[in-house]
DNA sequence: GTCCTTATTGCAAAAAATTGCAATAAGGAT
DNA sequence: ATCCTTATTGCAATTTTTTGCAATAAGGAC
């Protein structure tokens, strides 16, 4: 079974279609090492599917969001990103070096709680984006 | 003085020019009662500044930002948006119908610290939107 | 395998956001 | 008040993202 079969037939049993192109997206999101931009997914994808064009990356990236086999990453300056919904995590990202360091989601779970708590919202896997300066970038 | 003088204010102080724009921009944030996109404040400020463009309203969102007089706003689908930066909050979205709920940045502030302390990361004043479902969609 | 339904895609066009550069005007110096 | 420097703007062009719609092809029924 390929790399990607676990998700596709989440797709099947879901009752959306699995074509070349969400195939290949969803490929290209599991071998990522980063968020990647809609535009580096697409250039990536085209190699495969020549006759790939940029709205279906860009539908297919928010539909794989919408039923959460992706997830959007909020860098700065609302760039959109994705990757693929793994384990959940967030992230702090220097505002100078862009540098990132992940956190892990129990750390997290506590104040996802008493908003829930608070408020009655039912939170979702939320994928956050903390800014700040990090440690090498305070010296200087 | 205008209402948006404190503003302006600091934009001097730190060297930076005070254009018709800047402040037009400046008193339409300040007055607004919830995040703007760029369109809207576009859309506005050009009733006082017929000769205003779009590029101009971004640069100068972007700008406000960096200096931290604006702040930028995640919504879902990373539409940017923005407001003044006053308070400190965050948010809570509801995915179905878009309700927003604001959290006072206290609610977070444990959080932050324990962030700051483990990472070495010395967090800026951050906005952060929370997404689930809010009570009432959670029923239907 | 063939047929059918319709979800999904590609294409063309539109809208939103960004960029390069020359013209303008803010603010300091005289 | 006038001049000077250069940050900021407007304009034109480009790039990115979104949208509408007709063509295609996935998946189910036979
Ligand atoms: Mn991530
Ligand atoms: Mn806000
Ligand atoms: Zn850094
Ligand atoms: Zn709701």
């Amino acid at each position: 079974m390929t790399c990607e079969g676990n998700f596709t037939k989440k797709l099947s049993e879901r009752g959306y279609r699995v074509t070349p192109q969400r195939r290949e997206i969803l490929h290209i999101l599991l071998h990522a090492d980063a968020h990647l931009t809609p535009a580096e997914i697409f250039e990536e994808a085209h190699k495969k599917l020549p006759n790939l064009t940029e709205p279906t990356v860009y539908r297919t990236l928010e539909f794989l969001a919408e039923i959460g086999l992706a997830q959007e990453a909020y860098s700065e300056k609302s760039k959109s990103a994705y990757e693929i919904s793994g384990y959940a995590h967030h992230h702090l990202i220097c505002r100078k070096c862009a540098k990132e360091v992940e956190i892990p989601h129990v750390k997290v779970e506590g104040l996802c709680q008493n908003l829930e708590d608070e408020t009655g919202f039912k939170l979702m896997q939320n994928h956050l984006s903390f800014f700040g300066i990090c440690p090498d970038c305070q010296e200087n």
